[in-house]
DNA sequence: AAATAGATTAGCT
DNA sequence: GCTAATCTATTTA
């Protein structure tokens, strides 16, 4: 994996790149992986379709880039847990935990397809705010929270089904996947650590 | 104690 | 496509 030295990536040391290459990995296994949410009797199911990794202490787009801290504390727990953070004030956005070796690393789950329990879905969303196609239910990070109901209350929660929340690995063949630089990321945006299905019509611009 | 940048969304042109 | 809204965590004095 060649790092461009404008991309802020440009002193990572070689294991930092393979912990890189490993993020990346985790983050194209998640396409095509199945998040099912039970809140309040209600089960949506979502079908992931867009995710961006990030690669902790070598990452300076991270929130684990500076160590830990109260918010970001959930990032050093154990893996294939929640990490749900507060964005911009209002906008709640979900990570999946993912260890690689110890180290805080996760993946942003961006987008997805609402395959189980459209009608909450969309009365969760209608409750703040319009929403005019199916397809822009969970297109884009916090429009997928709020599909789901996941809140900030969530973070560190195993995602084996004790809490609600259940990550099932993808069944059939890896998708089409496209490969591009993280969206709305200040640093190391021009770094290829956002995955995406090919032509799917529910990823986020 | 104060400043500031930020893993965004919705609404309008 | 472009901009306002909106508030928190982290950084700086």
């Amino acid at each position: 994996m060649r790092v461009p030295a404008h991309t802020g990536f440009a002193d990572v040391p070689a294991e930092g790149v393979s912990l890189l290459e490993a993020v990346a990995a985790r983050a194209r296994e998640l396409l095509g992986a199945t998040l099912v949410a039970d809140r309040d009797g209600m089960r949506v199911a979502l079908r992931i379709t867009e995710v961006e990794g990030y690669g902790g202490p070598h990452d300076p787009a991270s929130h684990a880039y500076r160590g830990p801290s109260a918010r970001n504390a959930a990032m050093f727990g154990p893996p294939w847990h929640a990490y749900v953070y507060r964005h911009m004030g209002l906008h709640t956005c979900f990570n999946v935990v993912v260890a690689v070796d110890g180290t805080p690393t996760g993946v942003l789950i961006r987008a997805g397809e609402i395959i189980d329990g459209v009608d909450h879905a969309r009365r969760r969303r209608a409750a703040r705010g319009a929403t005019r196609r199916d397809t822009d239910l969970a297109a884009g990070p916090a429009r997928l929270t709020v599909a789901l109901g996941i809140t900030l209350a969530d973070t560190g929660a195993p995602l084996d089904g004790s809490s609600g929340l259940t990550l099932l690995p993808r069944t059939g063949a890896a998708p089409r996947t496209a490969v591009g630089p993280r969206i709305g990321v200040g640093k190391a945006a021009d770094f290829p650590m956002r995955f995406w299905i090919d032509g799917d019509p529910t990823v986020s611009r």
